[in-house]
DNA sequence: AAAGATTGATGCATCAATCTTT
DNA sequence: AAAGATTGATGCATCAATCTTT
């Protein structure tokens, strides 16, 4: 195996990787659902309609974009269906797929979500951090990211 | 709010995060199972006693620095115990508590493992990444980690 | 009463099976 | 038969209750 780095840092950094989500994740989760009400996953699926082209995205396309599995996605947009954040929408094209599209109540939900969103991760991930620390993150886990799926493990 | 950084560095850093540990760790935890025959969860501990004076902690030591919940460690530790990797010795000292203690056998097992979780760790995590990238990222995470518990969310 | 730890009950995420349409 | 999607069953993680010792 040729490297090109020294282990102990690819490790290290691993391992920082590990407990820092390990913290921040279950932390960012209740805070969310204290502040606005709802759960993470919720606000995933929220911004990524709202992103999208019409608001609304194929099941498909959504789980792919999304933090969640496939099969997740379905279990989460019902529940943002009864919560009337969203609207299934059959897709005239192709009768086996269908549309998940944010409702009005559903933009504004993410609209009020979003801002308290942004400050949670301000201040428990972005606050010890010079902005030359963010940009570097930003720039390394987006290369690790890119290397990804493509992917061919075994 | 003082801000020394762009809002979108911090906020890319941590969705990458998020995608990345979404791929990366059901991966790992799957090719550990299948290459070395034990969850992530497994290896975690067995790594954390390995380390420790007499290759023992007490329950709560090991929940401390181990990336389980203190509730979980009870579970799994009890789960080593049954495969003859860790065993339960009574603090002499405070008797409400329990050490749990690397066998032999323990021993060997995470000596077989770690090579395999290193391998893993740079394919999958590292091998994107020159010696800078790794250099910072490590730097970089252990400073967002270190402003950690001390935090007084709420 | 608080610290250290475990455990029954619950809730969430995934797998495999299933359904419909192409 | 494969693509797109859902759902019943299962397995894992957490919460709250509990137990023992300090």
């Amino acid at each position: 195996v040729k490297e090109t780095w020294r282990d102990d840092d690819v490790l290290s950094a691993w391992a920082a990787m590990l407990r820092l989500h390990a913290r921040l994740v279950p932390l960012i989760d209740a805070e969310l659902q204290r502040l606005a009400g709802m759960p993470l996953a919720w606000y995933d699926v929220l911004l990524e309609l709202n992103a999208a082209a019409d608001k609304s995205l194929r099941m498909f396309d959504l789980g792919e974009v999304v933090v969640l599995s496939r099969t997740r996605v379905s279990r989460v947009v019902d529940e943002l269906v009864q919560a009337g954040f969203v609207e299934k929408v059959p897709n005239p094209d192709d009768r086996r797929s269908a549309f998940a599209k944010l409702t009005p109540a559903g933009t504004n939900a993410f609209r009020r979500a979003a801002p308290l969103y942004l400050e949670l991760i301000r201040i428990h991930f972005g606050s010890p951090l010079t902005a030359g620390d963010a940009k570097t993150l930003r720039r390394v886990l987006a290369k690790a990211l890119a290397a990804g799926p493509g992917d061919n493990s075994t």
